[in-house]
DNA sequence: TATAAAGTGATAATTATTATCACTTTTTCT
DNA sequence: AGAAAAAGTGATAATAATTATCACTTTATA
């Protein structure tokens, strides 16, 4: 993977949004920042970066990928009602891998854990 | 939900199809046995049985939906290799939503767990 | 049974993502 | 440093999964 400037800035605009932005939402806040990196470079750039295990690329909500810069591991949990995306810390199960390479003997390379449902913030509005 | 003669077609095709299809695969295996139910139809009646909780529907799994008639609480494992769907029990994690929710206060309503990795029937065959 | 409501097949439209291509930038090699 | 190879880029076409539309049929309800 060679270095290129559109890479370097994409890698910064993830960094920046703490909120899992998607490739869409990044090409949008380039664009308006001025930027002319095109959809084809954010999308390119992101998944290069995701198979290389330099960031994380998360699937499996909504219907489009998401991008999180934290590689350590750890889960999510997505606001039905705002549609933020949190971190939720991997010791909520601890021996999940284990556990079920045991009782499978399947080989497990990786795993996601994705929860539903409503945020603090939503929670409070809601009444 | 009222009844239509394809909506029990396309429940019982998903019922006798244990490796958790995807709404095409369906179609596909009912225009095999001579059905001209459109794939269209297949897609309303899946998505409409799934937000009613009568079946399963798995998201995040390479880039397509797939369905399963298992409405249980279980997780998934999806095979690199063969790329079958296999259940897993979710003894692997018993207080994984009680947990998450002590720790944020967020309202949890559903959670997805999916494996990733080499089942047993390819780990054989690797070598 | 008639009228409203929901479902259907065919197909167009939409949306996220990937492929292509002529060109530019970066890396490598001497 | 300078030339050739490798990788990256913007613009846009293509693809693939899914959803919307519409004239029509089936199912439910009064």
């Amino acid at each position: 993977m060679n270095y290129s400037k559109q890479k370097e800035i994409i890698y910064k605009t993830l960094t920046d949004n703490v909120v899992h932005p998607s490739a869409e939402y990044i090409y949008e806040i380039l664009k308006k920042a001025g930027s002319n990196i095109s959809l084809a470079t954010v999308y390119r750039n992101l998944n290069k970066m995701a198979s290389c295990g330099y960031i994380k690329k998360i699937e499996g909500l909504e219907d489009k990928a998401h991008f999180d810069h934290n590689t350590f591991e750890h889960y999510h949990f997505i606001c039905q009602k705002c549609g933020n995306i949190y971190d939720i810390q991997k010791e909520i199960a601890p021996d999940i891998v284990q556990k079920t390479q045991e009782k499978t003997g399947f080989i497990i390379n990786s795993h996601d854990v994705v929860f539903h449902g409503i945020c603090l913030e939503c929670k409070k509005k809601e009444r």
